[in-house]
DNA sequence: CGTCCATTTGAGGTGGATCAACCCTAGTGG
DNA sequence: CCACTAGGGTTGATCCACCTCAAATGGACG
């Protein structure tokens, strides 16, 4: 929506939000474009559960984490909700080609992001092919990821399924092996297409046999990926 | 896989192929790129069931149905299979922004298709901004569909995926009111992630309900539209 | 220290899967 | 032209993985 102005609120939202997803040194995506043409990158933040945008509202950002963790989801109209992806820090959010988002995006826990106008991209892109390659390779990625995702909801169980997520996030997130889920535990069942107590029951399972550890619901050590991957069909 | 080569069993294909779905005149998502760059597209034959292409398999051609049906599909070590898209007459398909193709493709029945060499296509978008928009908004759109079926296989009933069904292949190949769908119950239940029992009860159920009417198990004419909406959640 | 919300755990219900006949229809060959 | 066959589809009976409802526990914060 972006009714929010820029203010000091950002400085306790970092602080809130620095105990779970620390800043990553990954390779820029903004600036393989951004950069490249020399579009100047807005900083802004959300709270805890702040609407970023709505579903099918104009797609007028686009967005980077810079710090905290964002969802972006469909809902059905009794309330049934499906997360599309989690988006963490580095991630890019919010990109489309046509003139709307098709997902609606909210902060999962209080967040920075990096933004840019959409008509600076397109306009970019319309004049360097550089540029216009990088924005359908993101949106390739993305339906890569969607393609992936697909399988995990329509075919596979649910021990799978948790097994796939921690090995995803494991793999995105983990710092000395250790990972700080920014989400719940009804953010990660609306994600796998699961409920929230198949999922806690499934994480109980997999602590009980020694292949993760807790410190804390959401600080989770994966103690034995291969298993975990022989879990995951 | 392309190891066959150009022979008259094209001919064979087309009479067979076409009591089910006659070619239809869509706005040539192909004419739109090569068309308009000069590229030659190549015509070519499958027979049913026959694989166009594998799972990782590098994606040296982009396709495009001229008449038939294909399905693209991942699979699971045990043999569990999740069908991404159905692709009818007129569809593109196998169109990648990296090298390899993400899920297979096989011929739900005897299909023609026309190809280009994928590496035409970069050619041609690497000097023709309006090329490489075109295959930006291609793979979104497929991503757009992604979305969506993200939703109805972790959120919806089966009776609610049967019915976005219905109305999807209504919308894409229905003509005078009928729809010949080419595939099998085990297809739709491998799109929609139910068993093909499940499917075939919710379509008998539909039936009974005077929702919808068959002339053989894949000729559906709806007969009430709204009720199948309301049934979609 | 108490409150609130997230999480875990338990008990029981159910939608869709599984297993098993049976039926229908389009080919096939006599 | 018709009987036979095979594969796809339907229907029935039963099972079970996951959901629902409920209660207890735990952790973070004022």
């Amino acid at each position: 929506m972006l009714t929010q102005t820029l203010t000091t609120q950002t400085i306790n939202t970092q602080i809130k939000g620095s105990k779970i997803a620390p800043p990553l040194p990954v390779s820029d995506q903004f600036g393989a474009i951004a950069g490249h043409v020399g579009i100047v990158a807005t900083e802004f933040a959300y709270r805890k559960d702040e609407e970023i945008y709505g579903e099918d509202e104009p797609a007028e950002y686009v967005y980077q984490v810079v710090s905290g963790a964002v969802r972006t989801y469909k809902l059905l109209s009794d309330g049934r909700r499906q997360i599309g992806t989690f988006h963490l820090p580095g991630d890019v959010f919010g990109l489309e080609s046509s003139a709307t988002h098709r997902l609606a995006a909210e902060a999962i826990i209080d967040t920075t992001v990096k933004l840019v106008k959409r008509s600076s991209l397109e306009k970019a892109a319309a004049t360097d092919v550089q540029v216009a390659r990088k924005l359908w390779a993101m949106t390739a990625g993305e339906l890569r990821h969607a393609e992936d995702h697909m399988l995990l909801l329509g075919r596979k169980t649910a021990m799978e399924r948790v097994a796939t997520f921690l090995l995803e996030m494991d793999r995105r997130l983990a710092v000395a092996g250790m990972m700080a889920l920014p989400m719940c535990r009804r953010d990660i069942g609306d994600y796998l297409g699961l409920t929230l107590e198949t999922v806690s029951r499934a994480l109980s399972q997999l602590h009980t046999q020694g292949i993760l550890g807790f410190s804390g619901a959401r600080q989770i050590v994966l103690r034995n990926r291969a298993r975990l991957h022989n879990l995951d069909a």
